[in-house]
RNA sequence: UGCUCUGUGGUGUAAUUGGCAACACGUCUGACUCUGGAUCAGAAAAGUUCAGGUUCGAGCCCUGACAGAGCAACCA
C-alpha cells in the first residue's frame, strides 16, 4: 500500500487488483523479484483517453516498481496500419508523461519467431492449413451455444500442410484461398479454442517488411508470443479478451521451454459519458467531416484534449481517480473537467477578457486619461507574480453582466446599481442606450475615485465584481466555446439509433468579436490561462499575432448560471 | 439457454482478507472572498441484486436464483 501525507495524518491509498497482484508477484520473487509492462496500440489511428488508462497503468506499474514498459506496436494487419499514425502514437504518450527508452519494438520484429513456430506446430500435428473459404469456416464454427463440427481439411498430413503453408508464404495462393489453423478442440465451449485461424494470406506491402511476407499472424497469435518473447512479466489489458487468455496459454505452452510465462490480467476499459471510445467511429468522425479532424478538441483523443488545453497532469490525475477493476462502468466526464480545473487552477495566469463585449463609458472620468492598475496572476501562486493593465473613460463588460431589469440575487450591474470593476474602481450605472430593437448598445456609469483597489480611501463594499477590458487598449481576438460533442450519456451504446442523431449541435460556438487584455497579445498556442470569471481556455493552433484565437477548455463552476436554472 | 466475467450511495472506487460500510466527484446548506472561482465548515444520500446457509459476527465464505457484459472478423 502506498501511503500519502494529508493534514498530518497517513492516508492510506488504495492500490488496484493489479497491483495487489504484481506486489504478491514480487514479493513472492516470481520472475526474480522482475516487473516487466508493455504497452501494445495497433498503428491504425490516434491515441484516446482510453489507451491513456492503460498507458498510465503499463507505464505506471513498471515506474513504480522499478522495472521497464515496452513500447510495442501490434503491426500485424498491413491493410490497416499505417506509419503516420506510430508518430503521432509515440508523441502522445511522451506528451503524457512516459518514456520507453530505446525499447521500441514491433509485432512484426517477430514474424520471422512467429513462423518458425508455425511450422513447428504443423510439424508437431498442432496446426493444419484449411483450404476452405472464410463463410464455410465460420459455419463450421458453431455458435456459442453450439459446439463446431471438424473442417474436412483438419487430418491432412503435415508434410502436406507444411507445403502449403509454405507455398502460402511465396505468394502462389490468392487471399482468402487458404489459412493456417491451430488444432486444438472445434467442441470447446470456449470459441477462441475451435481451431482458430493464425495465419492469413495478405498481398499487401507491410510499412516496415515491405513485400518480404504474403502470409501474416493474426492477433492472438502474435500478441501472447510477442510478451514472451520481450519477457514480459504482465501483460495487462482489457476485459474483452479474457476469453482469449486459454488460448494464449495454450500456444504458451507449446511455446516454452522453463518456467518463466507471461501473467495476463485484465481491467475494465474507460468509458465516459457524453462520447465515445471505438476508433471506427471517432474515425467516421473525422472522414464524415463532423470534426475537424483526429484533434479537434471537441474529440477524445489525446491530440484532441491537448489542443483542447487538458494538461497531461490533469489526464493523469483522472486516470488515477477512476481506478482499474473488472465491472464495466461508465465515468461521468465532470470528473474530468473537475481535474482540469484542479489542475489549471493553480497554473493558470489570470487574465481578463470579454466574450460579448457592452460598452461602459465612465461620465465622469477625463477623456483621453489611461491609468495602470495592478492585478494579481494567480492568486493561488504568489510566485506568479502581478501585472498591469491600462484602464480608462471607456471599458467593455460582458453583456450577460448588465440587466435593465435584473431578478434578485442579480449581483451585477442595472440601473443605479453598483459594482467594482476588478482591480480598479466602483462604479455606479447612471443610464443605457437602446438601439431600434431593444438591444442594450452602452452603459454609462460614474465611478467614485476614492475606490481604487489598493490605495483607495473608501471602505466601500459591494456585492459584484466585474472583468472588463480597455475600450482603447483592447485586443481583438476569436474564441471558441468547446462543449459536450453529444447529448446523450452513451451515444453509441444505443441499440436503435445511430450515434450521429445524437451529436450536440452546440459543441461549438465561435465568438469573433471578443476583447481582451494586451498582455495576451504574445501568447502562443497552447498556452493557458483563466479568463477571470468565465472559465479556463488556450491558444489554438490556428491563433496568429495578428489574429488571437482561444478555446475553451472547461468553464468555471458557476453557481449563478445554477441558480438561474 | 453454452462458456467466461461482473453486481457496494446518483456516478466512480474502498473496506487492514470474517469485526461499527469509507473516500472522491456530483448535489444541497452556511462561512469567507475585489473571480457567484478557489478555500473552509457541514448535510443529504447505499445497509452492499435477491433468497437461504455457515458463524458470536458476512459486503467478504458456501448454495441457489436474478440481472448485466463479453465470446460465433482471414480485426485488434
Amino acid at each position: 500500500m502506498s501511503e500519502e501525507k494529508k493534514n498530518g495524518e497517513e492516508v492510506k491509498t488504495p492500490v488496484s487488483f493489479i497491483e495487489q497482484i504484481i506486489i504478491e508477484d514480487l514479493e513472492s520473487g516470481k520472475n526474480g523479484g522482475r516487473i516487466h509492462t508493455r504497452f501494445p496500440p495497433e498503428p491504425n489511428g490516434y491515441l484516446h483517453i482510453g489507451h491513456a488508462k492503460a498507458i498510465c497503468l503499463d507505464f505506471g506499474m513498471a515506474l513504480k516498481y522499478g522495472g521497464k514498459c515496452n513500447l510495442r506496436f501490434d503491426d500485424t494487419n498491413p491493410v490497416k496500419e499505417e506509419v503516420e499514425y506510430i508518430d503521432s502514437i509515440k508523441e502522445d504518450i511522451r506528451w503524457l508523461g512516459f518514456d520507453w527508452d530505446d525499447r521500441e519494438y514491433y509485432a512484426s520484429d517477430y514474424f520471422g519467431k512467429l513462423y518458425d513456430f508455425a511450422v513447428d506446430l504443423i510439424k508437431r500435428g498442432l496446426a493444419y492449413v484449411d483450404d476452405q473459404p472464410a463463410d464455410v469456416i465460420s459455419s463450421q464454427k458453431g455458435t456459442p451455444t453450439q459446439s463446431g463440427i471438424e473442417s474436412p481439411y483438419r487430418n491432412r498430413s503435415a508434410e502436406e500442410s507444411l507445403d502449403l503453408f509454405e507455398r502460402m508464404n511465396q505468394g502462389e495462393f490468392e487471399e482468402g484461398t487458404r489459412v493456417l489453423r491451430a488444432k486444438i478442440d472445434m467442441t470447446s465451449p470456449n470459441m477462441q479454442m475451435r481451431d482458430p485461424i493464425i495465419y492469413r494470406i495478405i498481398k499487401a506491402s507491410h510499412h516496415r517488411t515491405g513485400e518480404a511476407w504474403k502470409v501474416y499472424p493474426m492477433y492472438d497469435f502474435a500478441h501472447g508470443q510477442s510478451d514472451y518473447f520481450e519477457g514480459i512479466t504482465h501483460s495487462l489489458c482489457t476485459l474483452e479478451f479474457e476469453v482469449h487468455r486459454p488460448l494464449y496459454d495454450w500456444l504458451i505452452d507449446q511455446l516454452k521451454t522453463g518456467d518463466y510465462r507471461p501473467r495476463q490480467i485484465e481491467f475494465n476499459r474507460l468509458n465516459l459519458t457524453y462520447t465515445m471510445m471505438s476508433k471506427r467511429k471517432l474515425l467516421e468522425l473525422v472522414q464524415e467531416g463532423k470534426v475537424s479532424g483526429w484533434d479537434d478538441p471537441r474529440m477524445p483523443t489525446l491530440c484532441g484534449l491537448r489542443r483542447r488545453g487538458y494538461t497531461p497532469e490533469s489526464i493523469r490525475k483522472f486516470i488515477d481517480l477512476i481506478g482499474y477493476t473488472k465491472v464495466e462502468a461508465i465515468n461521468d466526464v465532470s470528473l474530468l473537467e473537475h481535474a482540469v480545473r484542479d489542475d489549471l487552477n493553480l497554473k493558470a495566469p489570470r487574465v481578463f477578457a470579454v466574450l460579448n463585449p457592452l460598452k461602459v463609458t465612465i461620465t465622469n472620468y477625463p477623456e483621453g486619461k489611461t491609468e495602470y492598475v495592478s492585478l494579481i496572476n494567480n492568486p493561488e501562486d504568489e510566485s506568479m507574480g502581478s501585472r498591469e493593465i491600462p484602464f480608462s473613460r471607456e471599458v467593455y463588460i460582458e453583456q450577460d453582466d448588465f440587466m435593465e431589469n435584473p431578478p434578485h440575487k442579480f449581483f451585477r450591474l442595472a440601473p443605479g446599481a453598483e459594482v467594482r470593476l476588478k482591480g480598479a474602481y466602483i462604479i455606479k450605472c447612471t443610464g443605457f442606450m437602446k438601439d431600434g430593437s431593444g438591444k442594450i448598445t452602452e452603459v454609462l456609469c460614474t465611478y467614485d475615485p476614492d475606490t481604487r483597489s489598493g490605495a483607495g480611501s473608501s471602505n466601500k463594499k459591494v456585492k459584484g465584481t466585474l472583468h472588463w477590458v480597455s475600450a482603447e487598449h483592447a485586443v481583438d481576438a476569436e474564441v471558441r466555446l468547446y462543449d459536450r460533442l453529444f447529448n446523450h450519456e452513451d451515444p453509441a451504446g444505443q441499440k436503435d439509433e445511430d450515434y450521429r442523431n445524437f451529436l450536440n449541435p452546440e459543441s461549438l460556438k465561435i465568438l469573433k468579436d471578443c476583447k481582451v487584455e494586451p498582455s495576451l497579445r504574445t501568447a502562443e498556442p497552447l498556452d493557458k490561462f483563466q479568463f477571470q470569471r468565465l472559465g479556463y481556455f488556450c491558444v489554438d493552433y490556428d491563433s496568429t499575432k495578428d489574429h488571437l484565437v482561444f478555446n475553451r477548455t472547461v468553464g468555471l463552476k458557476d453557481t449563478w448560471a445554477k441558480i438561474n436554472r
